[in-house]
DNA sequence: ATGCCGAGAAGGGCGAGAAA
DNA sequence: TTTCTCGCCCTTCTCGGCAT
């Protein structure tokens, strides 16, 4: 896929012929390198016996995608015109292009640099794998994954990746997983291909879970049947505990408040003015024992039969949320 | 058309080393 | 000393190819 795109790319720089353009007519904005140009190494480019190869340009734009360096050196070598070849895609693309060809060759960017240049390409081509994103910028797939966490709601919309093979892959396949193991414990005769279509995952995956279900196990393998059912598995054990406490058991004050605080830090919650509501509401419940006590004690004897009744008509409505999300989520096990 | 197998790539976890 | 980043390993996934 990658090799598809730039081999793409190329095809575009190379059925353009390079041709010399004054250097007045050329934009530097917008470099990957926020640090600008290293004064030696252009000084290193203008005394060259030999002449400079030909920048790479966004057409549409003018601007400069791999070359501002020997841009530099033409002007203190006293040139007017530099030879250029010309590339035709999107902003976007030219940029990804103009990291490439920093990280590639020429004067390595800086770790920051190479940073900013993942998030930028992360939040213009959010289906790129982190590998792939890490190729292009020169920096671990790790730390691209940690950038994509850190851009707010960044990852909230995706499904699925696509990869340096130009492979579609699901960032989460539970749901096509547990979909696959109600098809085939409906239809038990269906082929591997049509309960793959109808479960939208591949023809392996389906094999994968129908061999589960056959050995009497679980369909989703252990990783993700972990994940899944608790999605604070990943965080330290101390607060995975406190949040198990507050699924399985009657938790404390203080159990509450790591779980709302786990919420709160979801994006697909945090973003939406519905899931902000929902937020405050349950934030309200994050007070300890002590605090109802002492509210209940305030409460003043003519009050207490009204609060009392609306009391007990906002439990029957958080028990009516609790049974509707409660079902949502036994449909998708 | 189907099931199976292997190759290659994905993401997550974790320890080691580098940088601040 | 702390934080960050990398690289390795493991598991999981998709897809192409092959035999039936």
């Amino acid at each position: 896929m990658r090799e598809m795109a730039l081999q793409r790319e190329q095809e575009q720089i190379d059925r353009q012929t390079c041709v010399e353009v004054e250097i007045s007519l050329l934009s530097t904005v917008d470099s990957p390198r926020t640090s600008g140009e290293d004064p030696d190494h252009v000084e290193a480019l203008s005394v060259a016996q030999s002449p400079l190869p030909p920048i790479l340009v966004h057409r549409p734009t003018m601007r400069v995608i791999d070359g501002l360096h020997r841009v530099r050196a033409a002007e203190l070598r006293g040139q007017d015109k530099i030879a250029v070849s010309f590339f035709e895609g999107s902003e976007a693309d030219a940029f990804v292009l103009a990291v490439e060809s920093n990280t590639m060759h020429g004067l390595p960017l800086s770790k920051a640099d190479r940073k900013r240049a993942a998030a930028r390409i992360v939040t213009s081509h959010p289906q790129w794998s982190d590998r792939m994103v890490a190729s292009v910028a020169g920096i671990a797939p790790g730390t691209v994954a940690d950038i994509r966490r850190g851009l707010p709601g960044a990852s909230a919309a995706e499904e699925s990746r696509i990869g340096q093979d130009g492979r579609v892959r699901p960032i989460n396949a539970a749901a096509g997983r547990r979909n696959a193991a109600k098809i085939i414990a409906g239809n038990p005769g269906l082929s591997l291909r049509q309960i793959a279509r109808m479960a939208g995952i591949s023809p392996e995956t389906a094999r994968d879970v129908r061999s589960r279900l056959r050995r009497g196990e679980d369909p989703l393998p252990g990783r993700q049947s972990r994940t899944s059912a608790d999605p604070g598995a990943k965080l330290p054990a101390p607060q995975r505990s406190a949040g198990d406490a507050a699924v399985h058991g009657r938790p404390s004050g203080q159990d509450h408040s790591v779980v709302v605080e786990r919420l709160k830090a979801d994006p697909a919650l945090r973003l939406s003015e519905t899931g902000r509501t929902l937020l405050r509401l349950l934030n309200l419940h994050t007070i300890d024992a002590t605090e109802w006590q002492r509210i209940i004690d305030n409460v003043p004897p003519h009050c207490s039969g009204i609060v009392a009744r609306l009391a007990d008509e906002y439990a029957v409505m958080w028990s009516e949320l609790a049974l509707r999300l409660g079902g949502r989520v036994t449909e998708t096990a």
